[in-house]
DNA sequence: TTAAAATGGTAATTGATATTACCATTTAGT
DNA sequence: ACTAAATGGTAATATCAATTACCATTTTAA
């Protein structure tokens, strides 16, 4: 019974965030979220109380989700074109999922309504990448092998290089599809670009 | 006569492009506008027919108003951290301006509803001003100034530089106000970072 | 000055959707 | 099997906002 309890919460969670991700928060209404997940409008307001309940619930789901899954790979500071490269690809790679881009478009969309889950989001996503990076670089610089600039705003820098081409498509809704080769290309661009502008 | 419509409709735009950019376009309703412009509904329905179409009204005036103003100093090709300088400092003033950050939350936001609007704005606006940057730096190229990299992606990582960390508060609905100071030291630093990493 | 036309504002109408109420049905325990 | 409690689905309610209708008032033209 309990069992079946967290059965059905996660089912709601399941399919109320497949829509939430693809027609925003506004756009979905109970009746279109009950549509997929089948039961009642009962399930919803009593497991999460109301529908800003439910969307807060989704939000920080996935906003752990994502915080735990970017494990870094151990950055090598003897390599660091490679290992530039490396981090690069794995966040690439992570824009490009449907429910990072998901994620993302909701949160910005409802920040004015959520601030609370638009910084709990920005913290353990977006900062929590950035403050990775940056630490990597602080050990580069320590070892003499990088200009002693501000390292937070190094990685800042980068990863802008990296995401901004990315998000603007979404957000503009650009209906063309992303070329991985194209994304490989720019990355790599984008490493050698930094590389050169900070090495010592 | 004539010139009392058009001071009536251009009003109304002006009232209503003002509620757009500070709630959004789903969070404003007509009575809101006409409580702002004065006059009547029929007012907004005579001149623009509906609400998406006073909507399409104002994306469009305001994306020819950027578009126009953003008269890029001439770019000396001679001296180019200081160009760089002078063409970061004015593209982050004109992010900085209310009316431009209302412009982009508001065409992210519709984009899916309007998908022409978004792609107009687009070249007209972000568009625009890289393909001027790109321009300056395939002639610095052409003398052989820089690194042969394709000249349109290099605007695009110097601009998403720039913009990134403006646009992220933006979207995130943060509320600490946007420093100048640590603006323009940001600009000085990107500019470093990336003249560094392309010039021969 | 006066009748027709335009205009402006208020009051319906409509449609959508979040939330709640209610009734039928199923389930659980004895 | 039988009663009480839980559950599920459908139907009401309430609200909000876009759009439209209508009527009074003002303006225009002769």
């Amino acid at each position: 019974m309990a069992k079946n309890k967290i059965t059905k919460r996660e089912n709601i969670i399941k399919g109320a965030s497949k829509l939430f991700f693809e027609k925003g928060f506004s756009n979905t209404s109970i009746d279109d979220i009950i549509k997929v997940t089948g039961g009642s409008k009962r399930d919803i307001y009593n497991e999460f109380g109301n529908k800003s309940g439910l969307f807060s619930v989704i939000i920080q789901v996935y906003t752990d989700k994502v915080s735990h899954k970017v494990k870094l790979e151990k950055l090598d500071e003897d390599n660091l074109g490679l290992s530039l490269k490396k981090f690069a690809y794995a966040l690439v790679e992570s824009y490009l999922k449907p429910e990072i881009i998901g994620l993302y478009t909701m949160v910005y969309k409802e920040a004015k309504l959520f601030p609370d889950l638009a910084l709990e989001f920005y913290e353990k996503g977006p900062m929590y990448g950035t403050l990775k990076l940056s630490e990597y670089l602080k050990n580069c610089i320590d070892k003499g092998k990088l200009k002693e600039f501000p390292n937070y705003k190094l990685a800042n820098f980068f990863i802008s290089m990296l995401r901004d081409k990315i998000h603007s498509r979404v957000f503009l809704n650009t209906t063309e599809p992303v070329k991985l080769k194209e994304i490989k290309e720019d990355v790599d661009l984008a490493v050698e670009i930094f590389l050169n502008g900070i090495k010592k």
